[in-house]
DNA sequence: GCTCTGACTATTC
DNA sequence: CGAATAGCCAGAG
């Protein structure tokens, strides 16, 4: 189901976003989707799913900056290869993005 | 046009 | 902190 492949406007506008988004900064799904006007944090993710063969998921995490589920060890391995700034935790996968400095806002 | 699913979020226990 | 529940949106069948 939801196979994603740019059919919709919504899909194109998620990818853009997430395309934009820099290297060490992170975005969570809600904000990726309220930049085009669209609260689809689930929806986001999907997209993210499909194209994440081509785009830096790993800088889309999710609302108290955790990693997308099941590529916890994936994410976590970009992270530090970008310097993106990390923060201990005792959930998921020991850590947890570190919003506060790797938030990034689009102008 | 209704139903099902999903890399989500917020709330509550 | 952690698990469970409900509500959320978009797209395919």
């Amino acid at each position: 189901m939801a196979v994603f492949d740019s059919s919709g406007a919504y899909t194109e506008a998620v990818v853009d976003v997430v395309a934009a988004i820099p290297a060490g900064c992170v975005m969570t799904y809600g904000d990726v989707a309220w930049t085009f006007g669209r609260p689809g944090a689930r929806a986001v993710g999907m997209v993210m799913r499909f194209h994440g063969s081509g785009l830096p998921w790993w800088r889309v995490v999710r609302g108290g900056g955790h990693p997308p589920r099941g590529l916890e060890a994936e994410a976590r391995m970009h992270y530090e290869a970008e310097g993106t700034p990390l923060l201990p935790a005792t959930t998921d996968a020991g850590y947890r993005i570190n919003l506060a400095r790797a938030a990034y806002v689009p102008a």
